[in-house]
Formats: C-alpha cells, structure tokens, sequence
RNA sequence: GCGCCUGUAGCUCAGUUGGAUAGAGCAACGGCCUUCUAAGCCGUGGGUCGGGGGUUCGAAUCCCUUCAGGCGCGCCA
C-alpha cells in the first residue's frame, strides 16, 4: 500500500476511536482524496485538513486534528502533530525510505507500469501528415504528443493503435499529376523527394494563373485517380511513397512508429454506408442543395455531410473512419491528436455520431493543442516562414556535437549521443508545457541546452549511471544499505518524488497531458542534483553509501523510464 | 454577431478535487570545480494572479460580469 491509502487508513481508524458512531464520518477512501502535500517541509510529508469535518462534528479545525493527532499510533509509518487545522504526518524517514527504494528497484525500468488497460484497447489518430509536403515544425506537437501518449497507455497495460491518417486524397493531387506530367523529370523527383513535388505544385499554381485550363486537366487526372486508371495510380502511389519516405527519416530519427496508414483514400470506398445511415435514421437534410446534419438543437452550425455536387466532406470521412475504427479494433477511446483549430469540427461530428444512436460516441477525444508560429509570424511555406523538422533536429544535433567536443571530448560514440541530446532538447520544449498553449519557436530558445530542458534531465541521468559505475569499478564487497542514512531532507524529497511518480503517469493517460510527465522528471532530476550536492555517495560508510546508490539506481531508471514515456533517449554518458 | 481557448514575475510557463507565506526556468547580478559529470549547485532582486462583483471558515482555482489576445463559424482538409 502506498504512503497516501495508509495515511488515509490511519486518520480513518483514528475518527473511528474518537467519533464511535458518529454520523457523516468520511471513508478511507475520501480522506486518501482530502490528503495533500504541505507547501513547506516543516508541515510534514502529508496533510489532512480537518476543516471539512468542522461541520459534522460540530468543533473546531484545531480541536478535531488535536484529538485525531492523539489517536493515531503507528511509529514505524509516520508521526501525526496538530497545526492549526491540519493534522500534519511526517513519515518516518528510514522506513519511507525503505518501502520506496525497494518498490522501484524491484519493478526496475517497468516502475509506474500497470495493468489498468488490461484488455482495453485505445486508438490515436496523431501526426497524420499530409502526402507531398514536407514536415515541418508545425507537424511536431501531433507527432510527440501522440507518440507519447502511446507509449503512456502502453506502459499502462492497454492495447494501443497508433494511426498515422494519410491526406492522400484530393484534387491536389491530380494538380500534381498534371504537373509532373508537363515539367517532371523521373530521375528529379526520384532524387528530390517531397521537395521536387513541392516545386512542381507551385509550378502549377503559377501556370494556372495563366492559363486557367490546367485546372479542369488537374481535375481530370483527380478524376483518373477516382476512377482507378492505372497510369495515375501508378504515379499517384510513387509520389505517397516518396512522401513517405522522407518522412520516415525524420521519424526515425524521432523514434516514432505507427501500427496504421489508413488515410483519406482509404476511406473513399467506405462512406455510402455513413450516408445511407445517415438518410434511414433521418438525419440528412437538403439545405442549399448540399446534405447536412442540422445540430441547431445542440446550438452548433449544421455539419455539412455531401457538397452540392454529391461530393464527400471532411466529416463524412472522419465518421466512415470512426465506425470502421470501432468495428476493427472496439477501442474504449479513440483519441484525435489535432491543432484546437479543428476544435469546431470535432464537436460536430462527434455529436452526429452520438445522434446515428452509437453510445461510443462519448469515447471519442479531440486531444487538442496550440499553432505553432515562426518568430511572431504564423507559418507560411509561401512566405519562408517555416523551419522543416529535418533541419531544426540536424541543427540541434549539430549544436549538441559542439559541445560535446568542448565538454567530453574523449566520448565514445558521439555522433549517436549528439542526436539524442540535440533531438531531446527539442522534444522536451514540445512536451514542456500545457498542450494548449501556443507556441512561438524561437531558434536560440530551441537550441539552449540550460535550465530546465531535455539534456538537463539527460545530464542528471548521465550522471546516476556515471556515480553507478564508479561503484562498480570500487568492486567493494555488497552491504545491507543503511536507510537511515536518507534521512536528511535532499533525499527524502527526492524519494518523495519518485514514491509519487506512478500517479503521475496515470494522471498524465487520464488528462492526455505528456507535461505533466515531463515536469515530473524534471522535478526529479533536480531534486537528485540538489542530493547529489548535498551528500557525498561513494564516499560515506558502507550502509549510507550502499543506500545512496539504491537511491542513485531508483532515480536514474525512473528518468530513463520517463524519458521514454515522452520520447526521449536517456545517454549514459554525455 | 455567436462559439471555443488563453490571460499568473521583464520573457516562457507550473500551480492537483478550492487550503497554510503564489512557485520554476530564462534573462540580470553575486558566489561555488586539488572531492562521485560545472549541460551542474547556491544566493539576490523581481507579483494589484487582466479588472470588478459574488459563493466560502478559506479563491489564482468555483459562479456572474467585464476587458484584452488567439482560433473557429457551409460546400478545403
């Protein structure tokens, strides 16, 4: 049982003696709820404010923690004081110390993993990059923030289904068609990738506006497509397999997978059944010749189902991709990693799934997060205000190289290290904050290695494995660790923390909120800097150093372990 | 006009289901490497929690209102 559910135990046995029969009591459960951490360390470990029962009881906040605080008897748990309205719990320290490091190093890198999902599954539609065009910046946060809450739901025993949602369909793409056909060379675009086809579509524009007959052939060659003639195909899939080819560089180099490229064109043969369920349940109404879901009565605009010209619609695609979803994989939750942009759109269709009478409905999660601007200026491809993902991680690689040639020249492998340092740096900023927030990047900010950033938490796991292995090289003989020896304030902290990290990774799976961990780690790491300051390890008599280093071994497996669950790589040296 | 989101230190942001004196990082200034990684640690300064009401023993947090900014609001995705 973890520190919060005894403590909550405790007060509960204690209100039982003082208050026999007393009607209102709280159960144990509730009181593990009201528990909380003290804003300074002179409070205590634990919290319970006894403000709540004031009421109830008909006393004062002071007088119920003194009783409780006289109640309550368990010296090799903690210790109860009265202050004011909160009756105070101090742990005692060797044994919190105790309970801690043997909880982490027995489950080791899986500390914090559960079997909560157990045989629930859940989908992620996250990253979903569009085909032929470059990945850039503003393609990051779905890709990570996915990523991550892959990995967290993984770690939690559930059953995940990363799905990489294609744009793979449109007129655009028989523009491009049209376009390699006039101007493309083989060889160039094979050479190029994405970037040939980049330009070849900007050709396009430009030529059109001159001769406006380029558009109906681009149509025509989409209508090709449509229509499954082979030439058009042919090079159709060529250009998605380019695409996605360079974009598999730089996924690579972000450790990101996907178990799904189901796109748009995947979905073209599955919408009459959205429609025709649509039209038998009575939902579908004519409005200015286009079909739509009216949602009046649930005071949003209507959701816009077939265009004017029997055409499918963004909606209509994303509802035929929720119910083959729910019919392949029976998700508990299906989870859409999409700027807040979209926010509109979500809601609608969602609502409209919940009117075709499907309870699922409510598992559907818009996971919504901010634009992304360059320098103050919204993102423009047009306009060059853009940084591709490709040249922002070679460029945090390269810095990282710098100075790792100023700072560890003698490293072994630093090609491999820089990349996951300089990758780290810009990962962590991604999942630093609230996923809400807008981001400005900012290339001097993107590369700063100081402070609280992704090679601080490196550098701290660095280090643990740096003290481990001088330890090792000791080869002293192995001794009962003396837990008394972590009972000064540095390390009681810091196991605090890492006694707290397992909540930490469920409320982070709960809110769909990569930061929390993120912050958690960094709590952490700092929290064994400031250990690793106050107290020498290797150094101390034989039971405190022994302790020290169990502390060193929990601390620096449960960064790795975090760091993971964000994506990030966790050096051993750097 | 309507809807969604945001507003906390010069900047970027944390702040649990309301709790004790509102916290970090960056930037500025000042300390700490003959001792386990100085990508580090310690210290100093810096706040009408956008404004105003209300609920409460208690509000940055909940309710109302108001201001500012961002985004969205029918045949693009």
């Amino acid at each position: 049982m973890d520190m919060r559910s005894s403590i909550a135990a405790l007060i509960s046995e204690a209100l039982e003696d003082v208050y026999t029969g007393m009607e209102g009591l709280p159960t144990a459960e509730d009181i593990a709820g009201y528990l909380e951490v003290p804003p300074e360390k002179e409070m205590g470990d634990y919290a319970f404010p006894c403000f709540k029962l004031s009421k109830a009881l008909h006393m004062g906040p002071p007088q119920i923690a003194a009783a409780l605080a006289g109640a309550v008897s368990a010296p090799e748990l903690c210790e109860a004081k009265q202050q004011g309205g909160y009756l105070n719990f101090f742990f005692n320290r060797g044994n919190f110390a105790k309970d801690t490091l043997e909880a982490v190093l027995k489950a080791g890198e899986k500390y914090g993993s559960s079997d909560l999902g157990q045989g629930k599954t859940i989908c992620l539609d996250y990253s979903s990059i569009n085909i032929a065009k470059r990945f850039h910046i503003g393609h990051l946060s779905t890709t990570m923030i996915g990523h991550s809450l892959k990995r967290i739901y993984d770690f939690l025993g559930y059953t995940t289904v990363g799905i990489n949602h294609l744009g793979d369909w449109g007129t655009q793409f028989g523009k491009m068609i049209c376009a390699y056909k006039l101007w493309g060379n083989q060889e160039e675009v094979e050479r190029e990738g994405v970037e040939a086809l980049t330009k070849l579509y900007v050709r396009f524009h430009e030529e059109a506006e001159k001769d406006p007959a380029l558009e109906d052939d681009g149509r025509a060659w989409f209508k090709k497509i449509e229509d499954g003639d082979p030439e058009a195909l042919a090079i159709f899939n060529w250009f998605k397999e380019l695409t996605l080819r360079d974009t598999q560089r730089v996924y690579d180099m972000l450790g990101v997978t996907f178990d799904s490229y189901n796109g748009e064109s995947f979905y073209n043969d599955k919408m009459g059944r959205v429609i025709d369920e649509l039209k038998e349940k009575d939902l579908l109404t004519l409005s200015d010749g286009a079909s739509i879901v009216d949602l009046e009565a649930e005071s949003m605009p209507p959701c816009l189902i077939l265009k004017k010209d029997g055409a499918t619609l963004y909606a209509t695609r994303d509802i035929a991709a929720a119910l083959y979803r729910k019919d392949t994989y029976d998700f508990d939750k299906c989870l859409y990693v999409v700027a807040y942009q979209q926010d509109l759109h979500f809601r609608q269709w969602f609502k409209v799934v919940e009117k075709m009478g499907y309870p699922w409905a409510k598992d559907l999660v818009h996971v919504a997060f901010g634009m992304i601007s360059y320098e103050g200026q919204t993102l423009s491809t047009r306009k060059g205000y853009v940084v591709y993902l490709e040249d922002l991680l070679n460029r945090a690689k390269e810095k990282a190289l710098e100075i790792i040639n100023e700072k560890s020249p003698d490293l072994p492998n630093k090609e491999e290290v820089a990349a996951q340092v300089g990758i780290g740096a810009v990962v962590y900023t991604d999942l630093q904050n609230n996923r809400i927030k807008d981001i400005d990047f900012w290339w001097d900010r993107a590369l700063n290695f100081d402070g609280e950033t992704g090679p601080y938490v490196q550098y701290t796991h660095a280090r643990c494995c740096s003290v481990e292995r001088k330890a090792e090289a000791q080869n002293l003989p192995q001794v009962e660790p003396d837990y008394a020896g972590l009972g000064d304030d540095y390390a009681q902290e810091l196991l605090r923390l890492l006694s707290r990290f397992p909540e930490l990774v469920v409320e982070a799976a709960d809110r769909c909120e990569p930061s929390i961990l993120t912050r958690g780690l960094t709590e952490i790491a700092k929290s064994y800097n400031k250990f690793y300051y106050e107290n020498r390890i290797l150094d101390a008599e034989p039971g405190v150093r022994a302790a020290r280093l169990d502390l060193t071994t929990a601390t620096r497996q449960t960064l790795k372990t975090a760091l993971y669950l964000i994506g990030i790589g966790a050096p051993e040296r750097m």
